[in-house]
DNA sequence: ACTGATTACGTCGCACGTAACAATA
DNA sequence: TATTGTTACGTGCGACGTAATCAGT
């Protein structure tokens, strides 16, 4: 998920250095972070020639994937910690016996 | 992800012997990983007391979210993947220009 | 030359397996 | 005591930052 959502800033930046500003991190990190990603995937995402950073069609893809499996991981997070707080609002009751 | 499918299978099988064999992996390693899960969202996941292995609330939350998470994941991929194998047939085309 | 991206390298944390331990039935 | 889950520990890979290197303008 970091991965994606490293890779999101650097599409939407078509920029390293700007990429890695907004994201708190150094550049190099960054680089290596999007080979790891392109690696996990098996497909290259960014073309790298020249100084101009530029999509692959699989990079496109991920570009119109991505933010939704974001949107939803985050919304996940937040139910589990919501459902934790309130398991902690109310004593132990006993759960096991009903799942 | 990958701790998300551990944490499904540990939670449908609620036995952590069974989960790692299912998973082609040993106890230790999925107990740390559920732990590590665990620390990363903050909430507790499993009663472990006493011999039965049974879900808390969070967990609950978890176990009806995971899976559809998970095949948006592996939907993506599948994706990513076509785009790149397409993008292999057909020649290096100017994506630069339109992207 | 300058700007921007990639390697090189040292360090830290995570993941795995094997082995020793704790607890429950 | 036997079964199940958790620590302990050693090893290897991933991620970070700093520094050095390479490429394009």
């Amino acid at each position: 998920m970091r991965h994606l959502e490293c890779f999101l800033t650097v599409g939407e930046e078509r920029h390293f250095g700007r990429a890695a500003e907004r994201l708190g991190m150094e550049q190099p990190p960054l680089s290596q972070r999007i080979r790891r990603l392109e690696k996990e995937l098996g497909a290259e995402l960014f073309d790298r020639s020249g100084k101009r950073v530029s999509l692959t069609a699989a990079g496109h893809t991920l570009m119109l994937e991505a933010p939704e499996l974001l949107r939803r991981y985050r919304r996940m997070r937040s139910l589990v910690e919501r459902a934790a707080s309130r398991e902690l609002a109310e004593p132990p009751r006993p759960w096991t016996e009903i799942y």
